[in-house]
DNA sequence: TTGTATGCGTTATCAG
DNA sequence: CTGATAACGCATACAA
């Protein structure tokens, strides 16, 4: 293995000369920085990671947790991730998964996709190190202001694909929610009640489907029962797998889609692509939701001064419009 | 930041038999061994991950290189990365992502996903790390049979989907193919085919529909095309995709299914769970595959002896018949 | 601008 | 079975 000394002979510099031009290239005179760079280009340098990481106690890694359920295969959180990958790799910095917090892996920072409880945030502190949560943590109540979080515009969302659905001339529209205790379902519901409100339409409590399975399967059994026992002409969904389900219920009961029922999607991301007809849906921006987080984690990481203030971002989702809604 | 000398020093050892202790506790006293496990509780001692990797050359890091189609938010190695990081997680290595293979962070070994070619092997060589390939590296000939891979059994998959149908009475049976020059469709393909001649069947060179793009809207608009103007039965896709897209176009031409057209798919992870109705496919263990590729690559790098043989697992993937087949 | 001395926390070596 | 010492490769502090 080369180390600084071998470049160090090899360009006639100490040792010191050769970090330096790594680490601050500015401090060093330009010819021996380009005797350096000659060397390390000669020999095929590659700097000693553990090394450096045991003298700066930085590790060049990030941290990142993802929710114990991924493995069941989610397109979302793998775009979350890629997102998250690319501007981490352009930092030089490598990305390390893991599904819970404690690991004898040191790492720089951390960013978090799902914090479960209390008990998870106290751990979080015991670190003390730089995080960046996907999500507004709202089970962790005030805790949560006091770090940086990165969040979906759930209420917006949620607003505009009722919207959407109301400006075409439908009145009676169903919310068809899967089941999560998060709150970012909660504010999808908000978003739609706020729509319905606008224009002045009383909800039946009979359309707002809650308690569901996040399953195809699940929305569709459930769509059957909505749609032969009301009036309802349109459904605003909090995901793409649960508007392919109502689909499917309305193919069973021979509605036609648009014409007879449109539909809209939440997520935009993998299952939308292979609806039939094309589903209309609102798009998450999820790759670059993954940038940002790991961008407010690197400004946090590479912040000396420590008085950086915790940051909250809300990202909107845009509503695509494909084939699935239609005048009423 | 408690260090081996503080646990030493309470458990009123040396520092080295606190290391002794935590890596070769059986060359420490019982009772050393006892007083320096007590002293680690009560100071909540972690080892420096950075300064043992320096003495000792191992980072306790496996990298996985994944495909840089992976953006693109495909369960299918969502699935297999779960069952990587099962395994890995159990041995306490971590798992390190990456689209490429250089990078400045070190690592003990190495699963690729996607070996593009000559070029990547070369480099491959010269990390002279352990490395556990993910499907046969056919494109790197002879080179590949060097290695550890572990790969899905694509022929007999195909075979069996093939098998299925013929059974079922279907004579004219169709099969899709995505478009790749990985070898693995080429195998599928001679699975196919070598049912078919089992059966005493020619195929109709119409039959066989490759290059297409893995969308169902690719397979859907091809799909369309074939059943009107062949008298085709039954379609073996190459994907859950293809299927999709092949029942979508069924269902434009008012063909029934499993009543007029039979479909069967392959992967099984995430997208045919979402079908209706629900899909009969060749389905791959892709967790499994997943664990066995992590325990191959950690064999390799616990083992001492340097004299391991290369290894090459070959995986069944499994026929679940569900409603989109049946008797002709 | 450059170099020297020193230490980061751990384990290998070798002596006891 | 145990301990003293050196070394891993790099960067910080200080001196020149």
């Amino acid at each position: 293995m080369t180390t600084v000394y071998d470049v160090a002979k090899l360009a006639n510099v100490s040792a010191m000369t050769v970090s330096r031009a790594l680490n601050n290239p500015e401090k060093v005179s330009p010819q021996s920085l380009k005797r350096v760079q000659d060397a390390i280009q000669q020999l095929g340098y590659q700097q000693n990671q553990a090394a450096r990481a045991l003298v700066t106690k930085s590790t060049g890694i990030v941290k990142l947790v993802m929710p114990k359920r991924l493995g069941m295969s989610d397109p979302y959180f793998t775009a979350l991730f890629a997102g998250i990958a690319s501007v981490l790799s352009e930092n030089r910095l490598a990305v390390l998964i893991e599904d819970e917090l404690s690991s004898t892996i040191k790492y720089d920072g951390i960013i978090l996709t799902e914090l479960h409880d209390e008990h998870s945030y106290n751990e979080l502190l015991k670190l003390s190190t730089p995080v960046v949560l996907f999500g507004k943590g709202q089970r962790l109540g005030e805790m949560a202001n006091q770090l940086d979080w990165v969040d979906l515009n759930h209420f917006e969302g949620a607003y505009l694909a009722t919207q959407h659905l109301l400006s075409l001339g439908h009145t009676a529209i169903a919310l068809f929610k899967f089941d999560s205790n998060d709150s970012s379902l909660i504010e999808r519901e908000q978003g739609y009640r706020k729509a319905m409100a606008e224009y002045g339409i009383d909800v039946d409590p009979n359309w707002v489907v809650s308690g569901l399975e996040d399953t195809s399967y699940a929305a569709k059994s459930q769509a059957i029962d909505v749609l032969s026992h009301s009036a309802v002409t349109g459904v605003v969904c909090t995901s793409d797998l649960l508007a392919i389900g109502v689909i499917q219920a309305a193919r069973e009961l021979n509605r036609k889609i648009p014409q007879q029922l449109s539909v809209v999607g939440f997520d935009g991301v993998g299952y939308d692509q292979m609806c039939d007809p094309r589903l209309t849906t609102l798009c998450q921006p999820v790759f670059w939701i993954g940038q940002r987080l790991a961008q407010l984690l690197i400004e946090r990481i590479q912040d000396k001064t420590n008085d950086l203030p915790a940051r909250h971002e809300i990202i909107s989702a845009e509503l695509v419009v494909r084939d699935s809604t239609a005048v009423k």
